[in-house]
DNA sequence: ATGAAAGCGCTAACAT
DNA sequence: ATGTTAGCGCTTTCAT
């Protein structure tokens, strides 16, 4: 491997010229720059990582906390993680893994080795144990979620509060009257997981502004289980209408338990989904949903963090705003014939 | 942060002693060690990554080339993941991410910048445009998966081929004579991916082998392709008493639409499937499955990996046995009364 | 069994 | 606009 010497004889200038034409930090006068880039490319020459992080404090690598807990939906973690590498990457960053199993102590270690230079956290929790962990850490850190107390951290999140409003606005709007929140596994509730519990209030704010009754139920992603919950909700409230989810895993086996009860999508049940827009797009009737912008988030995220490395203090909270869309799975409330009969 | 000079002021020895008694690379007395050892705890001291790595050669960090392209599920993509990292922190190591897109590129880069020590690959292709440069490059690597010309290369995998062949012997052996392989989605087989292809290889030996009738088909993630690629089967071999399924996101829409098509199972169709554990047990019937054991391969990856970065020459290719648990998806042949009618 | 000292390859003052 | 030089914090000869 050349190194920056073997590029500063060949171009016939010092290495600290070498250093400065790459990094672009002083000004080169346009033959020496073109000398030695034409040197850096006949040599190939690649920077040393090591060596240029020990002289400039800064390794150019982010950590990336995935969590990989009961309950969470895996393709959307991974689209949040792609896009987290695919943005650092174009900021010359690259992306180290950390599994939340390693926990407090994982982002101890990276921060005291200088292995990293900032950290992104997936998965917050309201109370999450590595929040007070970031903030006496002195690491640069952005949260995909948002804990209850924020104080002091930069956090950036889908607005469920509002992604669960629309839902039932729209509902309510096509004149359904009793709908339900069917939500997360339970053990995510448990682990008081932020946009779940987010989902929920906005959910509860929404159905008693409106007037109508609102029902909240978690649910298991198997197919047993949603057919379980499904019938419970339909026991507790035989005249529901309208149906919020917020678990993507279930989507499918919701849509065909709802065929086997003999309920039409949307004639005789709407149904409103929070998920990634190709999972509402896949599904038959096509889903009226609130999309996931997990591509967008990762990469606001990335440069939010970048932006704190530069030194700039971005806003402490971004709220990305949902957007609802609506499609084939929601339509106006039925007339309800079966409450005479029921 | 405390550096390896203020341990070794701390305790009163040289710099070099400290680094001795942490690498264990030279005999150090009783008394020094215990001495260094407490000023490393007292100063929470912790080596940086960089200065070790400038010093030593030895990043300690490995590459995960983790692919997301069409078709992959990305659950179990997670779980091979999630093993790599558990496995290279028990080695001492931390993972990198780098997807698939920044492809050769990203290998390049990071061995010339001397970011990485080795690099796992994932999602290899029969004819894989990374082999080539993975012998070129001088860079410790595992391939999860075989190329076809794996000359040079230290590769893991699961045995599809045997996988495959112990489905088929178990529907042969309950007196199937008609059988299908419900395979990836095709963008998979065309690009050749190699346990995919594998899995075919080995269906149609088996079936060769028993004399009996093998259809193949791709399918796609979808309720409805399910459904159409089902009733395809079923119009071609309207016999069809067995089917293999290399396709997890599949298997729950599979058993809705047998069950809608009244085909009871086991008893009208017998289902294998190859597929990790936990999900084949999530099913109703409970499938009769090949394991794919992430969390083994992945850690076998690493200690292979790791053994090679110790100077050793581990075998070249390790292929890990596949293992078939029968379940209740999995039944005698049906006796034909259909054939009669149909 | 331990110390001293020379780098590892780069960046960033500090020159001029 | 460019060169010189002193580290960054560690590992590893080379000594003793």
């Amino acid at each position: 491997m050349a190194t920056i010497g073997d590029v500063a004889r060949h171009a016939g200038v010092a290495a600290s010229t070498v250093s400065y034409v790459l990094s672009g930090k002083r000004s080169i006068s346009p033959e020496t720059r073109q000398r030695v880039q034409a040197s850096v490319d006949a040599l190939g020459y690649r920077p040393n990582a090591s060596a240029r992080a020990l002289a400039s404090h800064r390794s150019n690598v982010l950590a990336l906390v995935i969590p990989l807990r009961a309950g969470m939906h895996v393709p959307v973690m991974m689209q949040f993680a792609t896009a987290v590498v695919t943005s650092a990457r174009r900021y010359d960053h690259d992306v180290l893994l950390l599994t939340a199993d390693e926990g407090a102590t994982g982002l101890e270690r990276v921060q005291q080795s200088a292995l990293v230079d900032a950290v992104v956290v997936m998965d917050i929790e309201l109370h999450d144990e590595r929040v007070p962990l970031l903030r006496a850490l002195d690491l640069p850190s952005i949260l995909i979620g948002f804990p209850l107390d924020a104080e002091g951290l930069t956090c950036i999140d889908l607005d469920f509060v509002r992604a669960a409003e629309l839902c039932v606005d729209h509902l309510a709007g096509l004149g359904h009257q009793r709908i339900g929140l069917l939500g997360t596994p339970s053990a995510v509730y448990e682990r008081q997981t932020g946009f779940a519990h987010r989902t929920r209030e906005g959910f509860r704010a929404a159905v008693a502004r409106h007037g109508i009754h609102g029902l909240e139920t978690p649910c298991e992603p198997a197919h047993e289980a949603v057919m379980a919950t499904v019938e419970q909700l339909l026991r507790e409230e035989p005249e529901l209408t309208g149906l919020v989810v917020q678990n993507e895993p279930i989507i499918g086996p919701l849509l065909d338990v709802l065929r086997s009860l003999g309920r039409r999508v949307p004639e005789d049940m709407s149904v409103l989904a929070i998920c990634a827009d190709d999972v509402a797009e896949g599904q038959r009737p096509r889903l009226s949903s609130v999309a996931i912008p997990a591509e967008e988030i990762g990469q606001q995220a990335v440069e939010l963090l970048i932006s704190k490395l530069d030194g700039l203090a971005p806003p402490a909270g971004t709220l990305v705003p949902a957007v609802l869309t609506a499609r084939a799975s929601s339509g106006p409330a039925p007339q309800l014939d079966r409450s005479t009969t029921a």
